[in-house]
DNA sequence: GGTACAACCTAACGGTGTAAGGTTGTCAAG
DNA sequence: CTTGACAACCTTACACCGTTAGGTTGTACC
């Protein structure tokens, strides 16, 4: 009766979260359904509620995993480079994992990276100088400017520059006779052109952001 | 037989979405299922498919909806002015729908009044001498902060800032020891101070974005 | 009077998260 | 060596979801 096959190391949290992870990443569909983990590791899908009390606590920690990958800049840079390294730094994993960003709005207990992560955005710009009043100014428009340009790069019907002017094309014909001339233009003079990659404009509006922030500094350009 | 109550009225896709804008305002929930949209509507959940092809096609128009509200301010105000205006009032419309942020992101085809939007941005960047790239780099600054902004704002746990002493709190309690001991003095100095709204941090970092923009014109303060 | 069509309905399928409760293997205390 | 607690996993079932396939019905035009 009691086949004694050798009993499978029992599962971690940490092993369940990063399949998830991999399979988000793969299927270009978003977190897997708890079926279809459970069936990847090769369990029941109930069995996962005896690790995560709900679903939602799964997301939570997919989210959390993707912040681990924020790198953390060495110190004595600058705040500027600083931040530019952070900010790079998260758009590129937000990037990695394009189901994350639909995620965030809707977590609502942070994990130990996030938090660990927004504690080293806060400390980078309070040595810089920045007042409690102004880090947080700071830390709000360019958390904002991060997620947001993420949001609109990965809501982007295309990926390669080909598909572009099919898709590009196709909004063309739609556009009625002379409505939306700007917009028109605009498509056909820059998104069209050959080599334009929106994720470019990523370095663009983060150092407008930055070199706004230097100017509202106590005494700009004094501390390192 | 052939009981003879008059036929009613027939749906209108119109009519239809601004039920669907209703019920996702209403309940927190995002946008209603097939089913709850038809019971509000009096007919049964496959009939929708006879005015709309899928479920897609609803939350394109429920999106379309709300870039419908955004306010088009009066010429001549100069494009600060004119931006500003325009990044308030759609960042008012994402929070009076705050299910529309999280649809912005799986939506591609663009509805007439989200194309009508951003024409008018591109427009009034151009007017004020923007090149084509130029105002390109603008447009994605602009838009991602108004969306990232918006995002984090919805994020929040709390509407009251009754609720936020409390959500704060219990955020505390989880901090361990001496971790993120820049993000505790941050809650603790400037979240957890009575008065503090989130939502007024918007106008300042709109602000340092568009002299950002101010300052990158060819010729600045000259145009209007 | 026939037929074409818009508007709506019925039944069903495969998917979802998860409540409720059962089974099994391991291990420490009596 | 037995007993019982407990972690890890499983079975069944429910209510919900979007959508396919294929009706039915009332009206309008030739």
């Amino acid at each position: 009766m009691a086949t004694e096959q050798p009993r499978r190391a029992p599962l971690t949290k940490e092993f369940v979260l990063r399949t998830a992870v991999e399979m988000a990443d793969e299927a270009g569909t978003g977190p897997p359904s708890m079926r279809k983990l459970a069936d990847r590791l090769g369990i029941e899908a109930m069995s996962l509620y005896h690790h995560f009390r709900n679903k939602d606590l799964i997301l939570d920690g997919m989210v959390d995993l993707v912040f681990a990958e924020i790198d953390h800049p060495p110190e004595g840079l600058g705040w500027q480079e600083g931040m530019r390294r952070r900010a790079t730094s998260m758009r590129a994993a937000l990037a990695r994992h394009p189901w994350a960003i639909r995620l965030l709005d809707s977590r609502t207990s942070p994990g130990p990276a996030t938090l660990r992560h927004h504690d080293a955005v806060i400390g980078c710009l309070r040595s810089a100088g920045f007042s409690i009043a102004a880090a947080s100014s700071a830390l709000s428009v360019l958390d904002s400017y991060v997620y947001g340009f993420t949001m609109q790069e990965l809501s982007l019907p295309f990926t390669s520059s080909a598909g572009l002017e099919e898709v590009a094309g196709s909004i063309m014909e739609r556009l009625p006779g002379g409505d939306y001339p700007h917009l028109a233009e605009m498509i056909a003079e820059r998104a069209l052109k050959p080599g334009y990659a929106y994720t470019e404009e990523f370095g663009t509006g983060l150092d407008l952001i930055l070199d706004g922030l230097e100017a509202r500094l106590p005494n700009p350009g004094v501390l390192p």
